[in-house]
DNA sequence: GCTAAATGCTTAGAGGTCTAATTATTGCGG
DNA sequence: CCGCAATAATTAGACCTCTAAGCATTTAGC
């Protein structure tokens, strides 16, 4: 197949170009991965025009429903682990779309506050990621993006029960956690497991 | 027991349906990024017990194939930006698992090969892979797998051909673009504030 | 042949994410 | 009451990816 080393190629060509031959069966999660850049780099784009970062969206949308939650809980929420959010935050701030304080009755907790800056953000941002999402989906089957979903969701699952199986097989240990060399043999399978859910 | 609504559908269902399907459209991005970090997750503690890391799976999986291909052609194969592609060759060459030649007819290309370090990794490896392909869609009809490898390649499509679209709204620039950055349209004054630090 | 553009590699810098470890606070059991 | 375990926030460091820009080489146009 000729391949033209034509340049000025974006990202999206890339992957087109990629994804039009010849698809083996275990290359679905190269599929999915390269449509989560897709979605990523339309609306990262979109955001910028608006001085937000990708990254930071998340959490807006989070505190526009409920407002003045702790960072714990943003994490939760937005699946994603603390120093991740604990950046995000910190970039937020700076930019005056949020506020971290502490309230008197916990000197542990920080809550996170919207500004009005960042409450309004809103009206501006939710339409640009609806807009995204259609132009995604244009020309879809309703009822394929609807399968889509499902096959999405219970991928997820599967790993992550996967991931639950593994943890209860490598047994409840102490707390090792060096990946050095490649020691890991599961081949002892957890006598009993008090394993406190 | 539950009664059930005109649409003969109980709480329950709703509730599914809520967190299934009748989500707002742009649950579809988070769906497909989670589905992507759980894959990502999945397969790298796989890797890494091959001290492989998951950025230098798609390489090896393109060289395995063909051998000797110059640093810009496995970004194209790859689908990746070239630094992207050059720092994680520097690395695999530390570790031994390829070598970068320049061949007496170019001094401008670079060649990469396999080391036998890096081809016999191929065994080990490629199992792996299909072993978390086959977890995540464990239990899922394959009609709705090839459904939704499709729509995900719809998606990509779509975005592809909007951003195709935007870039020649932007102007028909030449493509290897210096400092142009003419083109601004912002819709406010836009701070524009660095987060310089 | 000589310059200018195109091409390929590299560097610099940023963003977003993670794990591991540290610090500060809280709460609980003895 | 005291100290230790649990919890929340933070810091440090790593990896993967991108864009922008710089350098080196090759090609093309005059």
């Amino acid at each position: 197949m000729a391949r033209r080393p034509a340049n000025g190629l974006t990202q999206a060509d890339l992957m087109l170009r990629h994804w039009r031959e010849a698809v083996p069966n275990d290359r679905l999660a190269h599929l999915v991965k390269d449509a989560t850049r897709g979605l990523h780099r339309s609306l990262q784009g979109r955001l910028a025009r608006h001085n937000v970062a990708f990254g930071h969206w998340v959490f807006l949308r989070i505190l526009w429903v409920k407002d003045g939650v702790t960072q714990r809980e943003l994490s939760e929420d937005a699946g994603l682990m603390e120093p991740t959010t604990f950046s995000a935050l910190t970039a937020m701030e700076k930019l005056g779309y949020i506020e971290r304080r502490k309230l008197p009755h916990s000197r542990k907790n920080m809550y996170v506050f919207l500004t009005p800056a960042g409450r309004a953000l809103k009206k501006k941002l939710v339409p640009i990621a609806e807009e995204v999402n259609e132009i995604a989906v244009r020309g879809v089957d309703p009822a394929d993006v609807a399968t889509t979903r499902r096959t999405l969701l219970a991928m997820i699952e599967n790993i992550a029960s996967d991931e639950a199986e593994a943890a209860a097989l490598a047994g409840p240990r102490k707390p090792r956690a060096k990946k050095d060399a490649d020691f890991k043999e599961p081949d002892e399978p957890a006598p009993h497991r008090e394993v406190a859910e």
